[in-house]
DNA sequence: CCTAATTAGATGTATACACATCTTTTCTGG
DNA sequence: CCAGAAAAGATGTGTATACATCTAATTAGG
């Protein structure tokens, strides 16, 4: 019974952002061929799902700020892949896919499916199925908290 | 019936790096008063508990680049938290804790258990101990895919 | 209507993170 | 022993992340 390589750390956060730093480094191999990071990705993916959600909207959905999305929007705007629509409110910012974007998208399907894939059979189904459903759960509940937290 | 504010996405890595960072803006907030991350506090309270890691082995037990360490352990160092010793090998670097490191990291202790407690009350101890359990035995899975790839 | 408060996003700054590459030290074959 | 390979970290570079603060646009009260 040897002493794994990854301790259950005392603090949940930490166990977390170990996990993801772990799963990161997987997806983000799976898209180099690409020179597509699982952030870009990830934008890429919800965006070709969402409607046309604000810069605030979408950062509401990924929990993250939505100045740091500025940023990697940038990036990816650089390019070509982001549309940048003003809306009725011309303070907001409506985002989609331009054709190239939508393309890039379809390009790095596979290489994503391929990682998801392959560490969905290592985990087994039901693993990775819980995982899923707690993680987003918990996800939920704290984006909850924090709703009211700023009443 | 409302939508979720964080609806579940497709890429269980999305689904991770969104919890990661929910979690790290509540664990962040709680230690703000003292001007410390809970990056930072996590390598505290690792070293308070590991031996002498070199910088290599507390990146595994981290799943973190040791590069990266390099980076995060000057900015604690700054702040004399560290000390570095040269061992037999003197390519490696041995870490432990100063007595102001233990002493920041005791003082840090009431703000980060609080944050654990509420969440851990918020989600219930059997969601939050499944969380734990599954998320760990993902990132170990990976860890020892890595270990295999390596190869 | 106007002004004050609020909101959306941009920008400045600092930490977090990893890969490529470099230097130093150690190990391995011969 | 010595030359080449391998290992441990440091450094260069680029992305990811959030908070404080700023600007522009909208909304709320009077």
């Amino acid at each position: 019974m040897k002493s794994p390589l990854t301790p259950t750390l005392p603090c949940t956060c930490a166990n977390i952002r170990r996990a993801a730093r772990a799963f990161t480094q997987r997806y983000d191999e799976a898209l180099r061929p690409l020179g597509l990071t699982i952030t870009q990705f990830t934008i890429l993916q919800a965006l070709s799902l969402a409607g046309e959600p604000t810069q605030g909207e979408l950062g509401e959905i990924l929990a993250m700020d939505s100045t740091t999305l500025t940023r990697t929007l940038a990036i990816m705007d650089r390019h070509g892949w982001i549309a940048k629509k003003y809306g009725a409110d011309r303070r907001e910012r409506r985002l989609c896919l331009t054709r190239a974007g939508e393309s890039e998208f379809s390009r790095a399907v596979p290489y994503w499916r391929s990682a998801q894939e392959t560490l969905r059979k290592r985990l087994g189904k039901q693993r990775w199925d819980d995982l899923t459903k707690l993680i987003n759960d918990a996800t939920s509940m704290l984006a909850e908290q924090e709703v009211l937290d700023a009443k």
